[in-house]
DNA sequence: ATTATTTACGCAAACGTTTGCTTATTTGTT
DNA sequence: AACAAATAAGCAAACGTTTGCGTAAATAAT
């Protein structure tokens, strides 16, 4: 950091005005003249000046930070979130800061104490897998710093949400296997304690009830971490039951492709025997072979939304900030692990 | 920020201490007695102080803040480098902040000069594609700001790297090519001005001349962005040629599975008839089918290696800051695609 | 020519910490 | 009992900005 920086004091030594004549003319106050402000400005791109955002924090008494709380990095949805969330803070000159829970409540804890002495403008946050009491994200309310929480988010705070409709979503994926045919649908879930999760599978429920068809709970298979592995697992179980089923939909790509993988090896066809249909569109979801028909959960959009949301909310803090939740429309896309020859249904 | 946060000097007036104390208690100093500290901690938790890092880092004159600047975010390799910088960045009391150039060289330049007025205590950063020129990371040097490249690095400028040595590894994914018996390999390259790319293509080369194999430039096919569409492309090319080759060595696993994908559609067989390596051990490389033989460029190693160097230098700034290159060890990891029946070559 | 208004700028206090130096008090040494 | 040394705490300046208020000079209105 050292390396003695020129600052707006060295600017006013130079010139001989004042540091506030400088600190205006740089930022174009009305009440500085022309001629000044110009030379204050060519004088500092002489000298090499850049402000001090540290001490203009301070001293503003905000910053122009926006803290992300994501589960992992590495999970495509995620690093997608925080691509869209960049991009728009990028255009409204906000900076990012990024945390990762791991999933971990304890470690979702400290990042919020975190955050907190950041002093960060705003936050936004998916909930990691562990958590269930969000009493640490209170804080934040009483600060007045606002939070956006996106996908996995809590019912118990108030805070703005951006979401898409699990239920509808889940419930739409399952007409489609009807559509085509399926009589017998599994279900491979994620984890019921997390509300994007429970809400998939009661879309599913729905969706059956809607047709006449009998909710099995047989043929509900819970997963535990959303894997490839435990999507093998569970394809595994399912097809050791008597009856086997016709179409799974699964809680996530990864699993499906788990499950893909599992049944390629036996001497059942996809989609004419099973048709399998994921959750996310993964890039995966299109290299897996047949290709995997799947709910594309635009997290990109999801991130874009969460920022603008956010951005909008530290810039009238005046205004009540009352929480928001916004549904970001899904798409249905059909490939070949759900497309069979037409049936007479 | 506002509702009135709870500072130093709310403490002091409570307790009837002066400031300093308050601060040196809160750092357990030893000049305070054993008892206000305590006390202090206690008033301190039960108020519900929490230390305000801006005005910590404006009076220290440094923060603990890590600039990080990837192309892009979604992209598996450099978001698995960012978890890996965000988990030893975590651990040693860092925050991570993230900017995308989206590989465009204005881009970078822009972010450089935001980096530059955050007060950043280091940057680590990939250079965009575009990037040729490097002279807008030259004012950290002179700021004494700690700078890590990673993977595409700039040699013109005195910085850290943390990089793989593409040209080993290119040389020996072609060597196994050549040891499973291919006689006629074949490259899609990476844009030749980057230099992993280049040196991948040399690598390659160097392992035919090692084997006594001749080059043939029109086995070189280069890929402009290096995605399934150019490796497609590229694959569809090779294929025209009056004498087709037996194996393919692309410069990533994208432009890999195009190429698998293109390859799948003609009766040729792989690995039998063309074996295929690709670069980067992306996820979906074990999903194509066959599974790809690819080098595992350890992204997430890469990460937490250029964070801990960066941090190192941040920590010791009076040694002279002597710019240090480290290599990464990759892993040739061998799936299907190259595993042919025993051959006596 | 006098007053009112505008224009252009300076003063100084903040923002919440950290830290070199000084001072008062206690403890230990002869 | 007198003095040195250790212990515990305070003073005040700094970090680099921003901003409410004040003021001098220049312009406009009467």
């Amino acid at each position: 950091m050292p390396g003695t920086r020129v600052t707006i004091k060295d600017l006013a030594k130079r010139m001989d005005l004042s540091v506030s004549t400088i600190s205006r003319a740089l930022h174009n106050h009305p009440s500085i003249g022309k001629k000044t402000t110009a030379e204050v400005w060519k004088l500092a791109k002489q000298l090499g000046y850049f402000p001090n955002t540290v001490a203009s924090n301070l001293r503003r008494r905000k910053t122009n930070m926006i803290g992300v709380i994501v589960p992992r990095i590495d999970i495509a949805f995620h690093s997608h979130v925080i691509s869209g969330v960049e991009e728009v803070a990028y255009k409204m000159g906000y900076n990012v800061t990024i945390y990762q829970s791991r999933d971990s409540f304890e470690r979702e804890v400290a990042i919020t104490g975190i955050l907190q002495t950041q002093m960060v403008a705003g936050i936004i946050a998916c909930l990691a897998l562990e958590t269930i009491d969000c009493s640490h994200f209170a804080r934040f309310n009483s600060l007045k710093v606002p939070l956006v929480f996106y996908d996995r988010v809590s019912n118990d705070l108030e805070a703005s949400k951006v979401i898409i409709d699990d239920f509808e979503a889940a419930s739409r994926v399952t007409q489609h296997l009807i559509n085509i045919g399926c009589m017998r649908i599994a279900h491979i879930a994620g984890c019921q304690t997390t509300s994007i999760f429970s809400a998939r599978l009661e879309g599913y429920k729905a969706a059956l009830l809607k047709n006449g068809l009998t909710f099995d709970p047989n043929l509900v298979c819970c997963a535990n971490d959303l894997s490839y592995e435990e999507g093998a697992r569970c394809a595994k179980k399912l097809l050791k039951l008597s009856e086997i089923p016709d179409g799974i939909f699964c809680a996530n790509d990864y699993t499906a492709i788990g499950a893909i993988q599992v049944i390629k090896k036996t001497n059942l066809k996809i989609p004419d025997d099973i048709a399998i249909a994921g959750f996310s569109n993964y890039p995966v979801s299109t290299i897996i072979e047949p290709a995997l028909t799947t709910i594309d959960d635009r997290a990109v959009e999801m991130g874009k939304t969460a920022a603008r949301m956010l951005i909008r909310q530290i810039e009238d803090r005046d205004t009540n900030i009352a929480s928001e939740t916004i549904v970001i429309k899904t798409d249905l896309i059909i490939r070949d692990s759900t497309r069979r020859e037409p049936v007479n249904a």
